[in-house]
RNA sequence: GUACGAGAAGCUCAUAUGGAUGAGCGGCUGCCUGUUAAGCAGAUGGCAGAAGGUUCGAAUCCUUCCUUGUACGCCA
């Protein structure tokens, strides 16, 4: 028979009907005439019960059935008799495909922190909270490929190794198949990187948007969604070493217009979440955050607050309030200026125009020769959602700023020659995913919202 | 990387000023004719992260290291 999926199941009102399910034991419980099996297969954040005579089945043969288990089960869905479901199933048969040991099955049917479950982390998925973020992720992945496939972007492949070490985003992880105990070396001692595999230096690439920026010289508007890597010692709930950012670039968009679409995608990934994930958004906002589904909702209405830089640092000196790093003009803003700003406004905000001392080289400089036409979007609850900026695309420019800031010209050069064959106005930014999914879903933690975290000191499983 | 906190039973934690280690949950055994993270009863289960040190005596005090949490920095 074939199988039908839990969710499927729970929405059917066909009963009578004969069907087969398959999935992992949640919970068993029961007496001497009747046991209740609790079964999940992760098609839904809802278990599916199956009740199983014991006089049918016998008792040793429903002893393996135990939580963790994966079982296959046939049966009649009918109305249920008790309380807490309409539907359930009326088991003929079960078979045991994999039994889960109850003495060493580390899950129990009572909850975990999620600390201890990051140690199980290639157990977690068949908690429900996994299930509920790791399909919530799933979701986000699939809408913005289709936010920007419905605004005709094209998704850009950018490479995930790199033999440019001028991106500037973070300290880098080397690539390399040279022999690090003997490495080959040049007559000065240092390691001659001629050997090796690519016939240079080569890393992980840390923002795939110095190459989305020759696509989008090119095909127009264009995004690329993938891994990128930063080697940082980052000791914090909202870095991971191994990230997914989206990064768009758009020719012809100004800062302006950079903004609109990041505000609008944001927006409309919220709305999409709100329309395609209710159950598993449900279940965190009743687990873990109680203002969650409000803090969706009134985001998803609310228009984004935009203001300079200078205006910024003006509206935290108005506020009289005591800061431990005083807010003052050309200094970066600390994590606890930019609470400041959200919770003052009530809602996310878009900061521009920022001095360009503290910003990447590739920013459009503005004419007042202090600032650059940068962009970061604050969120609340997890602080700087995007990155981004209108590039500079005046050749001079761009090359004067590469030397004053003292970076590898040689290894740009690529880059450069857009500027040199066809340069446009033209913005990007870049969005960290995991910080999305942070937000979607209430967790605190980004070592929870991806299913494999990689940090300092950490790359098991 | 800095600051502070935490590492004891499978999990979550109590163990007041250093003085024979405790509980809840899970798992196990038994009871209960439809249960809902079921209920009831019972037994089991740990030389307290690692290495040193102070002391008659250390889970408790000190040192170093490891792991982990939070805040900050780097950023997304």
């Amino acid at each position: 028979m074939e199988r039908t999926k839990v969710a499927e199941l729970l929405r059917s009102t066909d009963f009578g009907k004969e069907v087969c399910v398959k999935g992992w034991v949640r919970t068993k419980r029961g007496n001497k005439n009747v046991a209740f099996i609790a079964l999940n297969d992760g098609s839904i954040i809802h278990n599916i019960q199956l009740v199983a005579d014991v006089a049918v089945f016998g008792e040793e043969a429903l002893k393996p059935v135990t939580t963790g288990a994966c079982i296959a089960a046939t049966g009649t869905l009918v109305k249920s008799q008790g309380q807490g479901q309409t539907v359930e199933i009326q088991a003929k048969t079960i078979e045991v495909y994999g039994t889960a040991d109850a003495e060493t099955f580390p899950l129990q049917k009572k909850g975990h922190t999620l600390e201890f479950l990051r140690e199980i982390a290639h157990l977690r998925p068949r908690t429900n909270t996994f299930g509920a973020v790791l399909r919530i992720r799933h979701h986000m992945a699939y809408a913005v490929h289709k936010f920007f496939n419905d605004k005709g972007f094209f998704c850009l492949h950018s490479p995930i190794i790199t033999g440019s070490d001028a991106e500037g985003a973070g300290e880098m992880f080397r690539v390399t198949t040279l022999d690090m105990k003997n490495p080959p070396k040049n007559p000065d001692g240092s390691i001659n990187y001629k050997e090796d595999f690519f016939g240079k230096e080569s890393n992980l690439t840390v923002s795939g948007q110095l190459e989305a920026e020759l696509g989008a010289l090119a095909l127009g508007l264009v995004y690329t969604f993938g891994p990128t890597f930063r080697a940082e010692n980052s000791n914090t709930p909202r870095h991971l070493a191994e990230f997914w950012m989206i990064e768009p670039e758009m020719a012809f968009y100004d800062i302006k217009d950079n903004m609109d679409l990041a505000e609008e995608m944001l927006k409309y990934l919220i709305r999409y979440a709100l329309e395609h994930c209710k159950d598993d958004l449900e279940f965190l906002n009743n687990m873990y955050d109680k203002e969650l589904l409000n803090r969706l909702n009134s985001i998803a209405a609310s228009s984004f607050q935009r203001l300079t830089y200078t205006e910024a640092i003006e509206v935290l000196k108005a506020s009289g309030k005591k800061f431990e790093f005083k807010a003052e003009w050309g200094v970066d803003l600390q994590k606890e200026h930019e609470n400041h700003l959200v919770d003052h406004f009530k809602k996310p905000v878009i900061l521009t125009d920022y001095p360009k001392g503290i910003k990447a080289f590739y920013m459009k400089q503005n004419e007042d020769g202090k600032t650059v036409r940068a962009m970061d979007v604050l969120f609340p609850y997890v602080g700087e959602m995007i990155g981004g900026s209108q590039r500079e695309e005046n050749y001079d420019k761009l090359h004067a700023r590469i030397k004053e800031m003292g970076l590898h010209e040689e290894s740009l050069w690529w880059y450069l020659e857009t500027r040199k064959f066809g340069t446009c106005p033209h913005s990007g930014f870049g969005l960290g995913f995991e910080r999305l999914i942070l937000f979607m879903t209430g967790m605190t933690n980004v070592r929870d919202i991806i299913p494999f975290p990689r940090t300092p000191k950490n790359a098991e499983f």
